[in-house]
DNA sequence: CTTATTTATGTTGATATCAACCTAGTCTGT
DNA sequence: ACAGACTAGGTTGATATCAACATAAATAAG
């Protein structure tokens, strides 16, 4: 039973997978001073209308409280903005600064690369692993 | 260039799956006061030999420190012991304990259900997936 | 127009994650 | 033996993750 687990486990086989591929863009992004993670947020950030805090948790498939959290040390260093929504006075518009701008700019090539490099290495289809994931996501969401 | 990021980017994808899987596993073993990362953690450490911690870090694709940190709430509990290994001091030795054991196989039951109920909506080919996410976990490892 | 409900978010506490740095035990070449 | 390199882990500090609880604003029911 618990080597069936051990092998068969999306849970486990989509952590350790997570797991390795942010430590990877974690190193590539290193000389930004960004995390993969704070990458994604910024990148999601990235649009012209300031979205809510609501929704970005949403897209990134993350807690709300968790994204609350996750705002915190990029609010510190200037890159991002959090402001009331005008209309509805309890949603939280989320935007970029011009650094945060900037910032993401440059960590395009450093993103293209890295990427471009673990998908050479895979080898496999990564089209059908993006939609599979994406189809897991949502299997799991559905509880 | 944010928009194909945001539709590309096998890092946000693996991330989303994961923590949605890890969200809805969380859940289901919540009877148990167990989290998905506990299970698997306990569930590796279910075998004949008490495993080293750096193989267990190592399987489960995590860095050394982090599987320092969650096995101390498992000691708490009772649930796992820890000892320095006999021939080489500096390696220690994972274990369960009976009432690691026991909370193990009452989980097991849990973690089928759980996994076939996600499979079941997944609809696609899980071996597939698997197998792919184990290529993308090497792949971005191979850095 | 109130009151109840729903919605969007914040706060707190516990665990999870990793890099950087540190210590101790083991091994290797001489 | 012994000095230096290597290996296994631990500690610390910062961020990440989520559930439970709380608050405030918008909306619906009457």
């Amino acid at each position: 039973m618990t080597i069936h687990v051990r092998d068969h486990c999306l849970c486990l086989h989509a952590q350790r997978a997570a797991r390795a591929i942010a430590r990877r863009f974690d190193e590539a992004l290193k000389p930004l001073d960004l995390k993969s993670g704070q990458f994604s947020l910024l990148t999601s950030l990235n649009r012209p209308e300031p979205p809510t805090l609501g929704s970005v948790a949403e897209l990134l498939a993350m807690d709300r409280t968790t994204l609350t959290a996750n705002l915190k040390p990029l609010e510190r260093r200037g890159l991002v903005t959090v402001r009331a929504d005008e209309a509805d006075r309890r949603s939280r518009r989320l935007g970029l600064t011009e650094e945060g701008r900037a910032l993401v700019r440059r960590a395009g090539p450093i993103w293209q690369a890295t990427h471009a490099a673990i998908e050479a290495e895979f080898g496999g289809d990564a089209d059908r692993l993006r939609a599979d994931l994406n189809g897991i996501r949502e299997a799991a969401a559905n509880g």
